[in-house]
DNA sequence: CCCATCATGCACCCTTTGTGCACGGTTATC
DNA sequence: GATAACCGTGCACAAAGGGTGCATGATGGG
């Protein structure tokens, strides 16, 4: 309900180039500059300003998107309020998640709309967490499922967005079938020090998180290799190429040559995974209903661990 | 910024009809018609319901209209404010206003604003006062001048706009040049309540203020002849037909066989002439200094008066 | 009982809006 | 210092959304 042109100016203002603005909000490039040169045409006011080989928001400019937080914020809340007043449904349902909060979540999510709501039009889409936060801010999802680390830029209270706590994911450590540790029920990090390890490539969100579970012990633990999918970090490991971190949730097939234990004691990693929504829609009932959802099945996942990682 | 659907609803709200709110708008009714089906459409939300032979809006739809004049007022308030902090100009400027009002106060604004900013487009629509609120609303304009009426349907506190008095404008009495009252400086509504009245029909505006004026003294008057236009009245009067009341503001030229003669005493009528404008935009800078030339156009007129009439 | 009024659907049209490509300008690299 | 890569923008063309005018159906008043 909010003009689309100042919507894709917030977006230009998160991602600060016409290209990336373009790709985010699903336009081309031209639509995007000839909806900011519109949109700066029917303000009356200058937004944008040439800045070496691309543009950049003016103080008016970077002064408007940052006073329209509070007016998307109350825009999401009166149409959360009218829905829930009367008990209305809505048509489109953007979700988005990351990998294997994707799958354990929101595929179920989606599955279960989609029989108590049926001509809800759910869509889902996969994307990292900051990808989801800009498709949050674009309107191309309604309520995203993410990976919060607290190392990352993730802020609790950005005036943009409301969260919630779904559950803490802790990360086990896989290693090969014949390893003298593959037979332990629980293993500690300091146990691990020593091995090779296979992680994400250094400055992505896992490396992070990695690194900080060992700087927590006070150990610096040798990286032999890089892998990106957990597929191939697995297959490493089953290769007998080193030791590797893998979250709970993410599946491990028996037949990998590779086995799964928990880590205890000082460090553990764990990442927190938390639903996002745009400030002012929680209230809306369909993501009430989605939130008790998601809420029932971590809850539900959580039951089924043992009872010290809880 | 906000969807011009909702604009649409919100007039729809205002006059309860499509065809009222197609004249409004300046659409054809289909296109109202349209707009709404479409607005429910896109909100996944019930707003209208058949009634008869045109259609009401549901709970939900006051809901939504209701809840909105928030969302405008911060949507004009962030306007405004980007406008002051960039100090920029903007491209167009609705002014709307009542007769004399319009003539005596919008006219040397627009003039004003002519000479100032060249590069601005000032329209002015002239039109009644509760024309003028509907017209703020489905932003046709952006300032109106109009008379207040206590006895009238305007609230001070209406949450979609903010008022400014401008001055009280007393009502004189118009008198025959050959009546034994003609030579007096002042007369009092006592003195005035045995003459034969001509005002405009009864319902309208200013006989309202009429009647409120005489039953403040206890009389009841003669009303002997109707008149819309204040030509028409004071061709009336000086045709010997009677006696009327003219606004101070209203221009009488001389030629008329007409004075016009002061009141004094209790219950002398007035008519309060207020600014209003959307609420939110009063901070924005142009209409910072329309208030202030019409504040300033308001003194000088007070100023050219008797004293004892201030 | 007929007519006035009101909303809506439909066909047509036009303005708006987005796309694809080429161009000019700027920065980085070798 | 030349070249390549990148970024935003303008233009021609195409698609679609949105508006108009008229006809239709429904309803209430005289």
């Amino acid at each position: 309900m909010i003009d689309q042109r100042l919507i894709t100016l917030r977006v230009f203002a998160r991602c600060g180039t016409v290209g990336a603005t373009a790709e985010l909000t699903g336009y081309s490039p031209s639509a995007v500059s000839a909806q900011l040169r519109e949109l700066q045409r029917v303000l009356g006011m200058q937004l944008l300003t040439k800045d070496g080989r691309g543009v950049r928001l003016t103080a008016t400019g970077r002064f408007l998107v940052a006073g329209s937080d509070t007016l998307i914020a109350e825009w999401e809340s009166l149409r959360a309020a009218a829905m829930e007043a009367g008990d209305q449904v809505q048509s489109r349902f953007g979700l988005g998640g990351f990998s294997t909060a994707a799958a354990q979540l929101l595929a179920p999510l989606a599955a279960t709309l989609r029989s108590t709501r049926p001509l809800l039009e759910v869509q889902v889409l996969e994307a990292n967490p900051a990808r989801c936060f800009d498709l949050l801010v674009a309107e191309r999802i309604d309520l995203a499922v993410i990976v919060a680390m607290q190392s990352d830029t993730y802020v609790e209270d950005d005036p943009r967005f409301e969260q919630t706590v779904l559950l803490d994911d802790p990360l086990d450590v896989i290693i090969p079938a014949d390893h003298p540790l593959a037979s332990r029920e629980t293993v500690t990090l300091e146990e691990l020090a020593s091995e090779p390890w296979i992680t994400e490539a250094a400055g992505s969100t896992y490396h992070s998180l990695f690194t900080a579970a060992f700087t927590a012990v006070g150990v610096t633990p040798r990286i032999a290799h890089e892998a990106v999918e957990w597929e191939t970090q697995i297959a490493f490991v089953g290769a007998g190429l080193g030791v590797g971190l893998l979250p709970r949730l993410a599946p491990l097939r028996s037949a990998e040559n590779v086995v799964r234990v928990r880590i205890t004691g000082k460090g553990r990693p764990a990442r927190r995974i938390v639903a996002a929504v745009r400030r002012g829609s929680i209230a809306s009932p369909l993501i009430q209903e989605s939130l008790g959802i998601l809420q029932a099945r971590a809850n539900r996942i959580l039951a089924a661990r043992p009872e010290d990682d809880l």
